[in-house]
Parts: structure tokens; sequence; C-alpha cells
DNA sequence: CTGTTAGCGCGTTCAA
DNA sequence: TTGAACGCGCTAACAG
């Protein structure tokens, strides 16, 4: 089995007496072959251990069957449920995924060339992508779905978390019960769902006349302790309770209140997150948040997708869910 | 801009005035091609909104540029730093990333069939395979290493975090400390390191003729949290320090220790883990590891498997790293 | 149902 | 340095 090349479908045409579209055929569902010829190409397939090859195939039918997954920072606690999530499912369908990872927003456009250049029936995107960037996409014919963002302007199809719906109900559940000095811990500037996040909250606080401070994080544990490092300050030390953008940085911001200031969650201070990871939910910190539906988004994401690489005209959706609100033990709500 | 069909090179040929040739060695490094020639090339390029077909190069190089990642669990919140290492370094060598992320060890062959398939250059696997799925590399002509196991029997290139050396210091050092009842959280019986891990502490125990219990745990928080439970039953709740596999069971099992059992650690009760990953070094937990070097094994994993695309006679080679022992605060060291 | 034929888009000889 | 011609491995039309 030291086969220095490895087997076509000319030699196993050779092997089984046949013609090589014949073999072709055998691979293809649908196709019309008799059982017999079917069971001498079968066996002669596996007699030189042949498998088809899905590049040559992708370049005489247009289709590589292979969908760009990119996320910007894999890091973010969230993304890996998301991206095994992605994976299993459209491995499922039959789709090979083609992964990119951004360390930086700026590097998109030079993941855009390879995506290009791979020819992909079709991409998730969990980053953010200007207008132009997701022209590319339209002008290739190329189907887009993106992941908790949405099309700025440009309509395209996206999966999202009901951010607002989602921060409305941790925001009123918290005012309802007499907080009134608040600390928002931001995400990145460039974070859509952040900025969603904590508009939101910033909205309904404002209607309801409560005192608040924003200051900036980067949707990790360690500026989850730094924001409310700096919220502290910036309040002097008077605070009832801080939203924050992710459960990460809840999370974090739950370690410095007790650790560093030495404060009781919930009793002396609440906080809620956002998102629903595992970390949330640990015994220690049991943060209240709003859960986002991961399953049921990846699944609308892939079929959304799938659908539209087979209708490439069917036009932009974008889907919305709810989040699920997570009481937890971080916050007193009313 | 509304192509129905993408610009191939003869398109840019055609447009340029030159041949399709000419066209293609513009794309290609170190091809002789007069300044002038490029010029024009590169400007036709652009016009068409030109990007090679990386499938067709493929087809005809017999280099797919592809590479086959194949993580198993990647929930397992110690992998997605791996893989996005492993992404942008991969990247940062022109070679992209064909994910496969398995929901049961037992989904690999299907895998392997689709890796095959696509006609991969080389795979980096952190799952586990077997003699005969090895031997499909082999048979095949590509170069895999392994990520944290390593091939049972077969020569095979891997990239290991020294699980041995880790557990023995993490050991010596709760003996070190007069700890002399303990119980061990194992990984899955399918995972490579757990077992590894398991046995150099049991090892490292009876040399020392320190009491233990053993209970299987599956590598997440929830079986941290089961597994001291049952640990406390089997021992009659007399334990001086539980050794956990992973981080993650370590941190479930803190959890657990302190709200469950009312217990202080470490003072009434040591805890270790394993891996370093982020949730270890969170305030709440601060647990006593063994940082696995992350970077330099990643490092280390794209560089062989790229070398052994160059020249795929190299032999294997197994590259052991050692990992820190972060003191932490769940254990008493001695 | 089967075999023959013609490309898919590109890299790579080989002469010129 | 350039262009013509060939073929990578396969699918899809077509004729038999």
């Amino acid at each position: 089995m030291k086969s220095r090349r490895r087997a076509t479908s000319y030699d196993v045409a050779a092997h089984a007496g046949v013609s090589q579209s014949a073999v072709s055929r055998c691979f293809k569902e649908g196709a019309s072959i008799s059982h017999k010829t079917r069971e001498k190409v079968m066996e002669a397939a596996r007699e030189l251990n042949y498998y088809p090859n899905a590049i040559a195939r992708g370049l005489i039918t247009q289709r590589s069957n292979l969908v760009a997954v990119i996320i910007s920072n894999l890091t973010n606690l969230y993304y890996p449920e998301v991206l095994a999530e992605l994976t299993q499912r459209l491995s499922a369908q039959g789709v090979r995924v083609l992964l990119f990872s951004l360390a930086a927003e700026s590097d998109v456009d030079e993941v855009l060339d390879q995506v290009w250049q791979y020819r992909v029936d079709g991409a998730i995107v969990a980053a953010r992508l200007d207008p132009s960037q997701l022209a590319g996409f339209a002008d290739r014919g190329v189907p887009v779905v993106l992941y908790n963002r949405v099309g700025e302007g440009v309509p395209v199809s996206s999966v999202c978390c009901d951010s607002i719906a989602g921060e409305y109900a941790l925001t009123d559940g918290l005012l309802a019960h007499e907080h009134r000095r608040f600390g928002i811990i931001a995400g990145p500037a460039d974070s859509y769902v952040g900025e969603e996040r904590v508009n939101a909250a910033v909205r309904r606080l404002d209607m309801n006349g409560a005192e608040h401070f924003v200051v900036r994080g980067r949707f990790d544990y360690a500026s989850g302790e730094e924001g409310l490092k700096a919220l502290m300050r910036e309040s002097g030390d008077r605070l009832d309770a801080v939203i924050c953008a992710n459960d990460l940085m809840a999370v974090g911001a739950i370690d410095c209140a007790r650790g560093h200031f030495g404060l009781r969650v919930p009793e002396d201070l609440s906080i809620v997150g956002f998102d629903g990871v595992g970390p949330a939910t640990w015994l220690s910190y049991q943060v209240t948040t709003v859960r986002q539906p991961v399953r049921r988004m990846t699944e609308a994401a892939v079929s959304m997708l799938l659908e539209r690489i087979e209708k490439p005209d069917i036009s932009p959706e974008q889907r919305l869910f709810a989040g699920e609100l997570l009481p937890g033990a971080s916050a007193r709500l009313g």
C-alpha cells in the first residue's frame, strides 16, 4: 500500500474494468449506475484506497464545499462554544470549515484575500466588516451570514441575540430594586454587540434619571477588574450596581469587588453580565446575566447560509433571538 | 463590477494584452518576469478584481496549502487558546486551516474521510488516533503532528507538555507538606494526557506510601464537583488533598469544597490542577497548577509540520516541553 | 446504463 | 523574458 502517487479515478476504472466516468458516478448521489458496476467500482476503490479529490471536483462543479468561518477573538470564552457548534453543524451537512481567526480587527483585509482565493461557497463572520468588505462578498456572489452583528447600512443576512431586550431586562430589574448609582463596563469600541448593549443600558438608565459612569474594557477578565477600579474612583466609591458588557468582565468585576474592595456581592454591590458562558454559572460567581441561545443561533446561521448557497438570490434576512434572563446571585433584581 | 463569473487568468491576460502564463508568473514568487509586464498585469488584475484560484493551483501543484486541525473537544477551555495560536501561526506561513472538531472520539473515521478528500498537506491532531488511523496518514504521505499525545507504538511526530514531570512537581510539593490522604479526579479514559497525569501522580503517591482514592471525571467543571463529592464519600470525608487532571475540574472541586462542604481551600483541603488556563488564575481560584507553554508548543507543532511538508522524509520527532509550576493559593505546597 | 469527449483554472515545460 | 501547448483529477454533456 506504499503508492507514491495517490489513486485517481482512472486507476480505479482500470482496476475495475470500467470507464472513468463510471467511477465518478459512483461517488455522486443519485447518479444512474447499475448495482453490479457500483459493486465492482467500490471494491476496486477500496483496494486502491481511493478517495475522490475534492479539489478537482470543486474546480469543475464551481462548488468548493468550503465555508469560511471568520472569528475575531477566539480567546473570548464565548466563541469556542459557537465555533464547536458551527463546525459540527456544517460538517453534518457535508460542508468543510476554513477557519480564520484574527489577532486584530485590522487583519480582516488580509484574511479576505485568502478567502477569495479559496473560492469558498459562503462565510459566517463574527468580526467587524465595513461596507466595502461586505461589498466584496456581494460582488463575488458569496453569501455571508453575520453572527451577532448586522451590516451597517448594507443589507446582509445576520443572526443576533437581542442585546437591547436583554439589557433592558437586566437594567429594569436593577432599577426595580432601588439601585440608583450605576457603573458600566463597556466592551471595546469596535464591538457591535458591546456598543449595542451599553447603549441600551444607558438609554434605560437615562429614562429613569439614574446616575451612571462608563468605562471601557476589552471583554476579558482583567479589564473587568480594572474597570471596577476605575468606576469606583470616578464615582467616589459609591456605586449600587455595575453593568458589564459581557460575563467575563462581570466575573473579573466580582472578584475585584470582593477581593480588592472587600464588598459583598450582591449585598453591597450588584453586578450583571451578558452571554451566559460557562464560568458565569460557576458557584463562585453565579452571574446574573442573559444567556444567548447559542444552539439555536448557530443552527439558524448554518441553515440560512446553506439556503443562500443553494439559491443565491434569496434576499437577506435578519434573525433576532431573545436571550434568557438568568437571575443568578450576583445582583439584587426587582 | 457585477461579473457573473469570476475573472480568470485568461481574462486578465486578454485585458493586459499578454499571455495567460505571464499572468500566472506574476503571482508566483521568483518567476522571471519583466517589470513592465508585471505592472500591466497587476493593473489589469486589479481592474478585474482577479484573485488566483487556489483550488486550481492546488490541483496542478499537488499542494493544497491546506492543513487539517483536528480537535476532539473544543469546549475544553484549554483548546481555544491553542486553536487561536495555531491558526494565526499557520496563516502567517501562508497555510490555511481546515478545522474539524469532534463531538465524540468515535467520529474520527468520518472526519478522516473528509481529510483525505481535501488533499491536505498535513495535519495537527489533538484527538486520539489508533494505529490504523495513523497508518492512513503514513500511507498517503501526509505528515502529522500530534498535540499532547503520542503515537502508541507507531512512530509519529508529536509535541507534548511533560505531564509526568509536572505531576511529580505537584505531588512532591503536596507530600512535602504533610498531606497523606489524597483524592484524585482523573480525566476520561480515552484522554492520553489525562491518564498520563494520573498515573504519574499515583506512582508518586505509592512510592511514598500515601493513601489515595481515584474517581473519573470528564475534564469539565461539573465533573470536578461530582468528583469531589464521590471522593469525600469514599474517603469518609477525610481528605488532605485533591489532585485534578486539569484545571477546570480543579475549579469545580474548589467551588464544591467551599460551597458544598464548607471547607477552606487550602487550609482544610489542598486542590491542584493542570494546564494553566485563564480561569485558573482568577482571584477566586488561584489554582496551584502546572502551566503548559502553549505558545512554544504551538510554534513547535507548526514548524515541525511545515518542515515535514517540505521534506517528507524527515523522520518523526517527539518534542517534550516542561510545564511551569504555578504555586497559586489553592494548595499548601512544601 | 455506459463510455467518449470536453473543459474547470491554473502551473509548467519547451521553443522562440 | 515570453507564449503555445499540455495536463492536474474530476464532472457533465452527449451519443451509443
